[in-house]
RNA sequence: AGGCUCGUAGCUCAGUUGGUUAGAGCGCUACCUUGACACGGUAGAGGUCUGGGGUUCGAGUCCCCACGAGCCUACCA
């Protein structure tokens, strides 16, 4: 049969089809009969109603790679899909598509509001599920979670409901951090904080009963109003006088109280602070101790409330304004100076965050934290209930963060999330908290019961994710056999957010950790070293680039690059970097389909290589002996698949994908392909044989290795070569096996000299200018049987180059007169005089006497030092003599040429 | 304020416990359209590893300082 197949790899043509069987074909389907040591994994679920971005890409490019690669090789695997409600994302894009037609979703009220969330899911919600097909992830779509589903909602409340049982969730009035824009409390992780340069505005307070003013010094004017104190250091002598005295509080006409507290830093500002309990987290603290009122002044959406009296309905930047004038016309504003300081921005809304007195639920933290800290502390390879955190500073980072933990704010004032399972007593205020709706008040049976409007924060039923998705608290057999999962893939910016909490809750809930380790990624930065981002039109879309591209060249693209513990930084040239090998693979498999279709008109059945057994037997030998470049071919086909296990093993991506680069590009393609292009032709019909098919074992196994990496391109060729019967999918063949019997280190070193050889000659080729289409005659001395047999078989077109013509190995040593190329291993010699350029040729030996003179130089000072000698390893040692004496040789031969060509131009 | 990371070829970055002439991709130069591939081939140029000091037989690799870039945590008004 005769294979059409285009000139370049198209990817566009190629990937859907693959993308659609392997869904159709339910081929990553888990099975929890099936044998093998367990490969498990979850997804981060990514937002249900956000679409593909660069940093799932890389995410879900490093999960599928490992995932595969442990399918691969034999291990019973899971990759569970699914999606996040994400609660205050999600309502804020509803509410702005509303807003964008005039409707205020307040009005809609809350069950029409949810109904049309759920609306915007069904529609927008399938996107990003529908991206990941189309790149190719090979999860098991039979077990797509979504933690907002009626199942996931059953575990959260019965997890809250233990949690209260056990004393760790509680309701409790603190000051908390409000957004005005969401109009919800937000927890301290998604408070960002940002420097911003400020003011430092000088206030006087008259103190009552006296001509006497104290100046407090403030970032926030406008927070004076809900001022119940001014504060002084008990030991400072500039205001020891008035502790116990009151000031009469400006603009407010409210006497409050000087009180002494030690919390008050006398070298900054004035040494006289405004205290206002009811906005600011300090001043609440300070309210506490001395029993003051807090006086709230401003309203849920950042405006001034009925307590600030004049200024209320102000928003709260224009009362800052206002108060700052009438301070000013009053003559109380003594001076303001600039002032630095760090700001509190919501991480959605990017608005200014106020602390706020308010209401909410929390849950205990330091409890739940120590055995999570313990897991990971603790941890060791192989110990069960342990952690490991890669890379490793990110384990001191989550160790430090989780000693010094809060309490976690869990409720938010939304209507799209979990419900709080909490409900009050209309008559006796009872709070019950239950699994079910209760009918009636379970202390006075007063029917009048009412559900707690908030809704969950959106982490803490992604906090549960790694085992309610796989059917806890029963003990399913999806639970049984893949939890605790083996493996999550993050980035660092949720560590805090998610790894801690899931690692956390998970200790508590499940017994076990819920992870055995977690590596945390890259991120993806723009060039200018920003984290990249749609909103400010710095992403790149990795849909566009796909398809662009390929899927198979960015996935390459980006675990080429996906060195541990480093950003990425993504661009166009890498990306054609990555095509084009995508390319050159596609290209390789032509020339091999060339050659099959050869075969198969010569009357050699292709069949047998379709047995995995037959395979596993390469390389193929010829009377016995397997060739020389096929010896190295799998020697090296051994050594870079076991770099390339060595490298998942440690999420070392970027040095896994560089191995198969250049396995494939410079080892299978350079060298390999073009050595054996002859052998195809050679005139023993058997030995030709042996030379395609070792050339067909070693590209398949090429394609194996390469299947994680670049699924579709690879799924494609190896559909078109003879398979097994019955064999669905190279995602389901075996990982190549690094076989002890195929390293051979002779084959490596003898291949090794041949490739110097070759380089030489198209060195002195290049370099004189030679005719590249002329033959030439060239005389060699050497002691290598390799080298001994390219000269018999007078391979002169190897590498495309007719190099070399009459090429004779003569004994003794090779004269002047030409061009020459020496090592310690043997001496090639062109004797095309008249056209040599001797002064290039002298330039080019000066310059390796130099390096070589300087290199010698240093060893020998450095096996002369009787400290080194006795110190450094023996194998240091001795390979250090060794190539001294090679150095050395080499450098003899430099010299002689150059004084022979020195004689020689002195005598014409 | 505390903690962390980074500064290696023109550009973007690798470089695993310190060990023999520091690597890749892109770009650049010269030559080559040869029946897998110009998204290609061949050959080549180009870094002494930000600066300074130290430890060591030996440092890009460990320590200290300086300069530069970035990140995280933090209630100083």
């Amino acid at each position: 049969m005769a294979r059409e197949i285009a000139k370049a790899y198209e990817p566009q043509q190629i990937e859907p089809r693959w993308a659609e069987y392997w869904v159709a074909e339910a081929l990553f389907k888990a099975d929890t009969k099936a044998r093998g040591p367990v490969f498990s994994i979850v997804i981060p679920p990514p937002n249900v109603t956000g679409s593909l971005h660069i940093g799932h890409m890389l995410e879900h490019t490093e999960i599928d790679i490992l995932t595969r690669w442990h399918r691969m090789r034999g291990f019973n695997t899971l990759f569970l899909p699914g999606t996040d409600h994400a609660g205050i994302s999600t309502q804020r894009v509803v509410v702005k598509q509303l807003m964008d037609q005039g409707i205020d979703y307040h009005k809609l009220g809350r069950e029409e509001f949810e109904k049309r969330v759920w609306a915007w899911k069904a529609e927008a919600g399938g996107q990003i599920t529908k991206q990941m097909r189309s790149i190719g992830e090979s999860c098991d779509w039979s077990r797509e979670r979504f933690t907002l589903s009626p199942e996931m909602s059953r575990v959260v409340r019965k997890v809250f409901v233990q949690l209260y049982s056990e004393g760790l969730i509680y309701r409790e009035t603190r000051l908390v951090n409000w957004c005005p824009v969401c109009l919800t409390v937000l927890s301290d992780l998604e408070v960002n904080h940002e420097d911003r340069q400020g003011h430092l505005w000088h206030i006087r307070y008259p103190v009552a009963g006296s001509q006497e003013f104290v100046t407090v010094a403030t970032t926030r004017p406008e927070t004076m109003l809900g001022d119940t104190a001014v504060a002084v250091h008990p030991e400072d002598e500039r205001y020891k006088h008035l502790a116990g005295k009151k000031v009469l509080l400006p603009l407010m006409n409210r006497e409050i109280p000087i009180i002494a507290d030690a919390m008050v830093d006398r070298e900054f500002g004035t040494g006289a602070v405004k205290i206002t309990p009811a906005h600011d987290a300090n001043d609440f603290e300070v309210g506490k101790r001395h029993g003051l009122a807090e006086i709230d002044v401003m309203t849920d959406d950042g405006r001034m409330s009925a307590a600030a009296g004049d200024f209320a309905g102000l928003d709260r930047f224009e009362a800052r304004k206002r108060i700052v004038e009438d301070l000013k016309t009053k003559g109380l504003l003594e001076k303001v100076t600039e002032h630095a300081h760090s700001i509190g921005i919501c991480e959605r809304s990017k608005t200014i965050v106020e602390p706020r007195i308010s209401t909410q639920w929390f849950c205990k933290m330091k409890g739940l934290a120590e055995p999570a800290i313990k897991a990971v502390r603790e941890y060791e390879p192989r110990k069960e209930n342990t952690i490991q955190i890669v890379p490793d500073n990110r384990r001191q980072e989550f160790l430090n963060w989780l000693d010094n933990i809060r309490d976690w704010t869990i409720s938010r004032q939304l209507w799209w999330g979990h419900r709080i399972p909490a409900w009050y007593c209309g008559d006796c205020e009872e709070l019950i908290v239950a699994e079910e709706a209760p009918v009636k008040c379970v202390k006075c049976g007063s029917g009048k019961v009412t559900q707690d409007p908030d809704v969950l924060d959106t982490w803490f039923s992604s906090g549960l994710w790694p085992f309610s998705t796989l059917g806890w608290p029963e003990k399913t057999a999806d639970f049984e056999k893949y939890y605790p999962t083996s493996l999550l893939i993050t980035g660092y910016d949720i560590l805090f957010f998610w790894v801690a909490r899931m690692a956390m809750l998970g200790i508590h809930l499940s017994g076990k950790v819920p992870f055995r380790a977690v590596y945390l990624h890259s991120l993806v930065r723009t060039g200018s070293g920003e984290k990249m981002s749609k909103t400010k039109g710095t992403g790149l879309d990795p849909v566009v680039l796909n398809q662009q591209y390929g899927t198979d060249a960015m996935r390459f693209c980006l675990a080429s690059m996906a060195a541990p513990g480093t950003d990425i930084v993504l661009s166009d040239d890498r990306l054609g970097g990555a095509r084009n090998f995508a390319n050159k693979i596609w290209n390789a498999a032509r020339f091999l389909f060339v050659n099959l279709d050869k075969f198969e008109q010569g009357g050699t059945a292709i069949e047998e290589l379709a047995s995995p057994e037959v395979r596993a037997l390469a390389p193929y030998k010829f009377k016995g002996n397997v060739p020389l470049v096929d010896a190295w071919l799998f020697s090296r086909l051994a050594s870079v698949t076991e770099m390339v296990n060595e490298a998942l093993a440690n999420y070392r991506f970027h040095e896994a994908a560089q191995g198969v680069y250049q396995f494939f590009w410079g080892d299978f393609c350079d060298w390999y392909i073009e050595w054996v292009k002859p052998e195809l032709q050679n005139a023993d019909r058997e030995r030709a044989i042996v030379a395609w098919k070792n050339l067909f074992a070693g590209f398949d196994a090429a394609l194996r290795l390469l299947h994680p990496f670049m699924p579709f391109l690879t799924e494609e060729l190896w559909h078109q070569l003879p398979q097994r019967p019955g064999t669905k999918s190279i995602a389901l063949d075996k990982f190549p096996v690094a076989q002890e019997s195929w390293k051979n280190s002779g084959a490596l070193e003898e291949f090794e000299v041949l490739q110097y050889l070759i380089t030489s000659v198209r060195n002195i080729r290049a370099e004189q200018k030679l005719d590249p289409k002329k033959k030439i005659a060239a005389e060699l001395t050497s002691k290598e049987a390799a080298v001994r047999e390219l000269v018999e078989r007078n391979l002169d077109t190897i590498l495309r180059v007719a190099f070399l013509s009459d090429l004779k190995l003569i004994p003794g040593k090779i004269g002047v007169g030409g061009v020459i190329r020496s090592t310690a291993r043997f001496d090639l010699r062109i004797p095309f005089a008249e056209i040599v350029d001797s002064q290039a040729e002298i330039a080019r030996s000066k310059k390796e006497i130099d390096g070589l003179t300087k290199d010698i130089a240093s060893k020998e000072a450095q096996l002369a030092n009787e400290t080194f000698r006795s110190r450094a390893p023996e194998k240091i040692i001795k390979g250090m003599e060794a190539t001294l004496e090679q150095r050395r040789v080499e450098l003899r031969k430099h010299m002689d040429r150059v004084a022979e060509f020195e004689k020689s131009d002195r005598s014409t």
